[in-house]
DNA sequence: TAGACATCATACGGATACATATAACAATCA
DNA sequence: TGATTGTTATATGTATCCGTATGATGTCTA
């Protein structure tokens, strides 16, 4: 038997991803206890690794909320996320193989065909799916693991963020070059091209922030 | 009043670090209890934490351990950590003021003593306080938590990393070279020069796990 | 004597019970 | 009428209790 916390964990987790729960909305340990049939008991182990992990904070006496990021967090914590892309990307270099590669370019297909049809929550999965792609690509586990946070605590605020006009090709146009970048071993180049895209995403925030304030 | 738990992760963290637990200890939730004199509540609460941080691991059924790392692990930490110390003085070098600069030589100048005095304690806080000196100065507060974070696990393992002759010399060398990168704001320099230096440090990973196993 | 199976002790995961701080609301006084 | 203080409701923080899986010990059999 697993731990019923593992599972509440995924649950709220899915519940803040879908905006269910957004920034700011508060979690009544009794009213989840309720919901999901359990005690409070697994309930708080649920709040506190979630806690642990940025997704949520708490004030003693006053409960745990979804974690608000301000702009200058979100700059911050996607300044992080770019450098550790980029990191991955000049490791991928190093340790690929023609499977990664198959890898690689398979997500990066699928990114150009959703970008051919302007399907943007296509584009979204298949972009996710290119970056783990290159993640998977890059041996180091405690990296691997470092991105999948950042990324988790960024999904909270990536509501459409492609819906910028153009930008879906530009997007695109970047995921080829860091493509190119790996197949032919350039490490730095791909460190460097893979930051600079990540960077570009990071400057929408003002625009993702704002759109989450209706 | 605050949370009896956060008193609790400062102690047990305490002797992890002291030395008095060391990786593959394992942790009785009952005895835990008694000792600091308080109900399995808020010592489940700290160990669930600090496995969040990774500092212990669980497995279900066997309680919790002070999580032990591989080569390869550690490995990776090191190179991880290389990355974002290397950024960290990057963006030092953009935000750097007065005061700020001050404050790193002021460690500078502590590691220069300790070295010359041949005082490996001593050096190991003034290098501690050196590389924190550069955190403060780098203006992104997610990544000095990161940081932070990587430094609990790294000090786990930093028992007398600079015992290896002739290192402390090597290593004081380096904080000069990054000391003027920075002074002189030379970006890229300072990161790659902290890089380096890092991963000398990483390199000594096997020692390290050899002195565990006394 | 060695191995396998059964019994039992121990400690973890979860449920429940209790204490207390916070905040909202109301009542009284200036 | 407004502000301050007292009361109360509610939810968090902690303690305790229970079920059960795990591993150890002991006995029985081949």
């Amino acid at each position: 038997m697993t731990r019923a916390s593992e599972t509440l964990i995924l649950q709220i987790k899915q519940d803040i991803f879908s905006g269910a729960l957004r920034p700011g909305d508060q979690l009544e340990e009794s009213e989840l206890a309720a919901r999901f049939g359990v005690s409070r008991t697994p309930i708080r182990e649920a709040i506190r690794s979630m806690v642990d992990c940025g997704l949520l904070e708490t004030r003693p006496r006053k409960g745990a909320i979804v974690r608000k990021l301000s702009a200058k967090e979100l700059h911050d914590l996607f300044q992080v996320a770019s450098e550790l892309e980029g990191m991955a990307c000049r490791l991928a270099c190093e340790t690929l193989t023609q499977p990664h590669l198959e890898a690689i370019k398979t997500a990066l297909v699928s990114c150009r065909d959703a970008a051919t049809a302007q399907d943007i929550p296509n584009y979204a999965q298949a972009n996710l799916a290119f970056h783990a792609a290159i993640h998977a690509t890059c041996g180091n586990s405690w990296l691997i693991d470092q991105l999948q946070q950042i990324e988790a605590r960024i999904n909270v605020y990536r509501l459409m963020p492609y819906e910028v006009v153009g930008r879906l090709e530009e997007s695109m146009r970047e995921h080829t070059e860091i493509y190119n970048a790996i197949t032919e071993r350039r490490g730095m180049d791909a460190n460097n091209l893979m930051r600079d895209h990540m960077m570009l995403q990071g400057m929408r925030l003002p625009q993702l922030l704002k759109a989450l304030e209706d």
